[in-house]
DNA sequence: TTGACATACATCGAAACCCGAGGTATACAT
DNA sequence: ATGTATACCTCGGGTTTCGATGTATGTCAA
């Protein structure tokens, strides 16, 4: 697994319909991606806390059943920057397309 | 900037139809992406020195007008290792691309 | 001829990113 | 009772990348 800086655009773009609890969003990123995009759990929460930290998301705890989950949820500022993210993504992209030959 | 772990594969393709020298290569790279793909010194000698290490380049030393400069070849496992790069490349902007809906 | 700028090599420390291992706890099925 | 899946988390370490710094030569204009 190669995630290549993509893991905090792809954890923001994972908020985008919804909240969702960190192992969901784990779940849900796989899935999407085939298995190919798959990462653990020591890569995922400091990952959240991060973006919490940088405002990008807030979370809220339940408990389900008697099982304690946190949920996370896109701010304003977290739309912004995952606009921004992928818009990097998609330039950096085309960029090494071109120096790979397939442009 | 942000390589976002592509430099390996962008030096190895850069020294795929001949040997460069280290500086050389930064600009051939930089051109070609119209200026978006821009790496400082302190990236890529390093990079270089670890392709090298790994046996995937080989270098020689030449002086060119009284100017030193270190050229760099790729091995036979270096062209393995490029192909290999390249394949994970596209599976990993294929996955990205699935999760961002832009399949 | 002096100074600025590009070329060309390199190392160092720090930051950022990511991973694996480990720890805790609950729910559910066997 | 044991195992498996769910669900949270931290910690240490490895790799990657960046910025600063150092050395030296070639070229061109003021």
């Amino acid at each position: 697994m190669h995630l290549k800086g993509t893991l905090s655009m792809l954890i923001l773009q994972a908020l985008r319909d919804g909240p969702r609890h960190g192992y969901r969003i784990a779940q849900d990123i796989k899935a999407l991606s085939g298995g190919e995009l798959e990462f653990g759990e020591g890569t995922l929460y400091p990952a959240l806390h991060a973006h919490e930290n940088h405002g990008l998301v807030e979370s809220y705890e339940t408990a389900e059943g008697g099982r304690r989950r946190r949920y996370y949820r896109l701010t304003e500022s977290g739309h912004r920057a995952l606009a921004e993210e992928r818009a990097e993504w998609r330039r950096l992209v085309a960029a090494v397309d071109l120096i790979l030959g397939e442009a």
